[in-house]
DNA sequence: GTCTATACCGGGATAGAC
DNA sequence: GTCTATCCCGGTATAGAC
């Protein structure tokens, strides 16, 4: 508590490493912060100093790596849409027909995942957006490539024959926005969420069936309802 | 801009006026003001003294009504459930199967007018409760009436045989899930809207449809994709 | 009850020593 | 590059005249 020598405290490895590395350092644990403490607070409650003081800096400190929490939140985006990009070139070869069910399947899962694995970010730039016009132009960024791809797909299947409840750009937004908001409202908020809380595998194989029979109808697969774990 | 008289100017009619209706009108008129102002501005991003800028009142005026925004939100709120509890008791007399369409499109109808008459103080209450814990403990309030009788409607389907994609109360929330959020992108958000924007009894329709196929697994009745416009 | 004027405070952002 | 200390602004909420 005395005022003597301070700033090793928090972090004594620091002291033998070059300006560069530090700056690196140091951004890397605010943006770590950052995350922990959206997620406890939300964006919009956290404060520039519950970050600093989150990752042991000083409030000062912060200006030296982002002009603002925005700005840390872009780079939470960047990080989080490059990830994303990655995993899609590297697990998503093969064809799809969304008819059926295994791939149906294989596509919610990956949705699933990508959300729990990035919902802290995600949330955030949704209530950035509500906020910030910037952040709201860029939420289509965030929502679009998984839409876009979306309707892709529904336009092969209605080409395939399958009669679709609607247009392949409206049904693609109706499917989308199911899963997100199921997703959301299972992962992320506490409200209403005593009620209907699933596994991870209960959920997905409910969007999975749920998804399937609105774009064919049901008629053109097997039953819903079987098991299908191994897909 | 000469310090002369004042006051008068905004509402001469409330020369007349007793206190008591001065009072009801101002509040009122704040209550109007706010609506409009949350509508452009958002919820969030709104002061106090937008507010009573907009309604032609003083600042220092606002908190003889409310004691903050929040307060007059609840207000706006409380406003809102009442007309929606009153039409529920006037228009929803009949009982309920919703495998058939023409019962299951009045059901999406509704949600859908409701939704579309109270989007602003509905996207406000939503915007609150990012911040606010208070409000967050109310929003199931918002949404529970519909999902607490979604879920006794789907579990009449069961009993009747229907195969649900997964258990009632589960399915409830993924289809009112689906709903809001179709209904948020289609009235509110104006990014990722102008593909797939369509009129209100297509958006119904599709909604409908989807449920429809989703619930039943499509086998039950019609194709969904006649007309069946006149319900 | 409504107005004007202002006290007050949280928190973002900067200055300058180390 | 990091720290402490501080400036300063926007905005809420109150005081007090009419």
């Amino acid at each position: 508590m005395a005022a003597g020598r301070r700033g090793s405290a928090a972090a004594p490895m620091r002291q033998a490493a070059g300006r560069r590395e530090q700056a690196a350092a140091t951004a890397a644990a605010l943006k770590a912060a950052a995350v922990r403490v959206f997620d406890e607070r939300g964006y919009l409650n956290t404060k520039i100093t519950d970050i600093t003081a989150a990752a042991g800096r000083a409030a000062g400190s912060f200006y030296n790596h982002f002009t603002g929490k925005q700005q840390l939140l872009e780079a939470l985006l960047a990080d989080m849409l490059a990830a994303g990009d990655a995993r899609v070139q590297r697990e998503h070869p093969y064809d799809h027909d969304l008819s059926d069910r295994a791939q149906l399947r294989w596509h919610v899962a990956g949705f699933w995942q990508a959300f729990r694995d990035n919902k802290t970010v995600f949330v955030a730039v949704t209530q950035a957006a509500l906020v910030d016009e910037r952040f709201a132009a860029r939420l289509p960024e965030l929502m679009s490539p998984d839409q876009a791809a979306m309707r892709q797909h529904l336009e092969y299947l209605a080409e395939k024959g399958v009669r679709l409840p609607g247009e392949p750009a409206a049904v693609a937004v109706a499917l989308t926005g199911m899963w997100f908001q199921f997703a959301y409202q299972q992962l992320v908020s506490d409200f209403m969420g005593r009620i209907g809380r699933l596994s991870d595998d209960a959920a997905i194989d409910l969007l999975t069936d749920f998804s399937l029979r609105g774009l064919t109808g049901g008629n053109d697969h097997q039953p819903a309802t079987r098991p299908a774990r191994g897909q």
